[in-house]
DNA sequence: GCCAACGTTGGC
DNA sequence: GCCAACGTTGGC
């Protein structure tokens, strides 16, 4: 069992619309980086838990607690032709991009990045480190329970 | 395999 | 919109 902190832009997939899909479950595409792709395909175990955290909009945060909900498997959006996230050098027989399903557990209120920022007891979080821009995130465990237990109310 | 150029991320 | 940091690309 792992924990990881994933990132989206609320302007394209957030919280409420998580909540509003159906199995409130989505499919994480459009990821593009190796690293991201590497914890997704070879790490990610169904049942591992996920901070689902708003990025690139006014109020960045962890906006909910989720679970993955599949292992890996091709990123659709790669073979779409007309879509940003189309890969010429992706076929189907050998794609690039993998992605996992993240099932939405519950909404809760947010927990600001300045409020992450602020706990010392997270001064050690991947996400808070300087320059970091992966979209995805592997988790201390102990990070995990600090923030569910401590942080998350609602 | 080096490395400059370029693109992207994402907080502010 | 700015810009620092970082990843990827592609010429050599």
């Amino acid at each position: 069992m792992r924990y990881w902190l994933m990132k989206s832009e609320p302007a394209d997939v957030g919280i409420d619309d998580l909540a509003a899909l159906p199995e409130q479950t989505v499919a994480w595409y459009g990821v593009r980086n190796y690293q991201a792709r590497n914890f997704m395909r070879d790490q990610m175990q169904i049942g591992d838990g996920v901070l689902f955290y708003h990025s690139n909009c006014a109020q960045p945060g962890i906006a909910g607690i989720a679970r993955v909900a599949s292992t890996a498997y091709p990123d659709a959006t790669q073979f779409q032709r007309d879509g940003k996230y189309f890969d010429p050098k992706a076929t189907p027989e050998t794609p690039r991009w993998f992605n996992v399903d993240v099932q939405l557990v519950k909404k809760i209120e947010l927990v600001s990045l300045a409020t992450l920022r602020t706990t010392p007891e997270l001064e050690q979080m991947r996400i808070l480190q300087r320059g970091n821009h992966l979209s995805i995130t592997p988790l201390d465990p102990a990070d995990w329970r600090f923030i569910t237990e401590r942080l998350v109310r609602g």
